[in-house]
DNA sequence: CAACAGAATGTAAGCGCATACAGTTGAGGG
DNA sequence: CCCTCAACTGTATGCGCTTACATTCTGTTG
């Protein structure tokens, strides 16, 4: 690998002066042709490939835009990966139900390859960072080093954090609430999606009484959704303060507990509205094998349009969010911001879509 | 945003050099205590956050490590995102068997997500590219310029590319054949994996004539899959070159079709062993309504270990390739070259594991 | 053939930081 | 109270590139 060539490496072996290999680069119009390929011969040559550190120094730009996402907590193993290991293999029963296999990451593979699309389509890099339990700030200030703005998932990085690294780079929240006024903002339709499913299962379905399942106390995205909830109730006129509300934690896990206990406790409601896939796969993992019917005995909907809600048996009938979508937004939203900086804040709320299927509609 | 502070303002602003403030951030302890809390304090009052640009360049090293895969190629939505929208919600009917969404992108998925991972363990950030089919050259080129090392997806460069960059930076192919003898070069074991369920069809279920539904002709990865197939075959006396090869080209709907061409000329082999889970799938797609059952009437198995495989009915029996690993041993190899560029090239085979299901075993 | 407008190229000044080296300070010993 | 040495801090340089500006060509026109 020797020592890297530099511009002035090009430059002598192709007889011309260091501008003139920056602008074969950078502006290849500008140069005669006759010159222009005797220095990509050079370049070709010696192997060149110019340092963006150089670059975005002199220019005063990265060309990078970054992403910032919460790391999934219990992603605890920090075993060591097997790094020189020969033909090895290793035969195992695989026993149904091994659990839940890393449920809510789909949601930021989906983010990041919008994003990561969307970036390069406008010409910029993209660097994603995933918070460990580790010290997210320091990640989250080392990003904004080197990145011309970034985007953050909603209440992943703490507000002090938040306003030291925008005075730097303009930042984009992704989902979750508005924080304060002066950020850009993209998220999805929450409340009007689970607000038009509610709709469906009132005026289609003749629910009255409907459970929520909801997610964590603290999760703004479970808060709108279920304000959709309570919003279609209302309008109905059915009192939804008077409704039952059960705490799933948006976990799979959970819900099949939640599950149990209401089949203990006798009493099945017409119809459970989940606040997102997970926790309807949940109950349709309990239901099933104790002949509870889904749809006939118990609606059952989720939200997000996770894979899993596709292959399940009955298929989920749920909200799909655009998730790539949300990610090529918040990249929008950082090009159009660096290209005005001065522009009002930009908020963007993407549209969602209720899919009817088997779980609540019986046959489609 | 106004324009972001620096070293020098931090400096004023602190009355110190900005020695000091370099210090300060790089290595504390050579600081008076002191001296570093008014540094500090400093650069928390002025929002000042280091340019990795700069630091880049005088440091000599980015602290970024790359990972390039290739572009899905039917990824040509180039649409535009709706870009501020509000409240839009859309009802429709989600009919079953929408296709395949977005199948191979999971092994994507997996690698970046073990990658991030132990590149931020190492305190090196990441940026990701995936070709577009637009000049991955550029892209690759790009990437190059910014990172310390980076890692390649097999096949996914052409070879010219691949030593134009890694004259300037190591690079670490993932999966696929060994490329010349002068890269890293992680990957899985193919072979050894397809060998052990192939040997286990045939001593626990006696299958002498299995067919193999084979991916694309040009992917290594199948070449070395079916590698492995015929040696087990050998090595129990039986003659692979006499059994028919199906050629699935990796894709479920191909699958489809050849299931359903055996299923019209009416002869189903016992056992049905495909380069991948996706065919494996499609296969299972056409049985399961047409009555064949699995595993009793034929014997279906894939490779790779997707989730969908784990979700199916019946669940597929298939060869699990850690993927995520991948990306960290990708990761761990760039580290080691880094330090020691001298060393003789690096080879990681990661293990893979079988898992028996019942789409081979009936009932586990 | 001289004069001149572009086009093409060269010159030189940073961009913001790390770091070798030089200089300063302070504590302890003589 | 001075000297020594270690701990700390400042000075100065350069990392590789972009770009405003100066300079040199080139081809045209009078």
């Amino acid at each position: 690998m020797m020592k890297a060539s530099t511009v002035y490496d090009v430059a002598a072996h192709a007889g011309v002066s260091i501008a003139t290999v920056s602008r074969v680069l950078r502006r290849p119009a500008d140069v005669r042709a006759s010159t222009r390929e005797r220095v990509l011969a050079s370049v070709q040559f010696l192997g060149y490939v110019p340092s963006a550190s150089a670059r975005g120094l002199a220019a005063r730009r990265t060309g990078v835009l970054g992403l910032f996402f919460p790391g999934i907590d219990d992603e605890g193993d920090s075993a060591e990966v097997p790094f020189v290991q020969d033909m090895s293999v290793e035969i195992v029963v695989d026993i149904p139900d091994s659990g839940e296999v890393r449920p809510p990451n789909l949601y930021f593979d989906e983010v990041l390859r919008g994003s990561e699309r969307e970036a390069w389509r406008h010409g910029f890099a993209l660097m994603v960072g995933v918070g460990r339990g580790t010290n997210p700030a320091e990640m989250v200030n080392d990003i904004a080093g080197r990145v011309d703005g970034m985007a953050v998932l909603a209440c992943s990085v703490p507000d002090d954090l938040l306003d030291h690294v925008s005075r730097r780079i303009p930042v984009v929240l992704i989902a979750g609430p508005r924080r304060g006024d002066d950020y850009d903002h993209v998220s999805v339709s929450n409340t009007e999606g689970m607000r038009a499913l509610t709709e469906h299962l009132i005026e289609t379905h003749r629910i009255t009484e409907p459970v929520y399942l909801a997610g964590p106390v603290d999760s703004p995205d479970d808060a709108e959704r279920y304000l959709g909830f309570v919003q279609a109730l209302t309008a109905a006129g059915i009192d939804a303060a008077g409704l039952p509300v059960l705490r799933g934690e948006f976990s799979r896990i959970r819900a099949r507990h939640l599950a149990g206990e209401m089949l203990a406790a006798g009493g099945l409601p017409r119809a459970l509205v989940c606040g997102n896939d997970q926790m309807a796969l949940g109950l349709l993992d309990v239901f099933g094998p104790a002949g509870i019917r889904v749809p006939e005995d118990v609606i059952v909907t989720g939200f997000d349009g996770i894979e899993a809600g596709r292959l399940s048996t009955p298929r989920l009938t749920t909200v799909h969010q655009p998730m790539a979508d949300l990610g090529r937004a918040a990249m929008r939203a950082m090009l159009s911001r660096l290209q005005h900086p001065d522009q009002p804040p930009i908020t963007s709320r993407l549209p969602v879509k209720v899919l009817l299927r088997e779980s609540s509609e019986g046959t489609v």
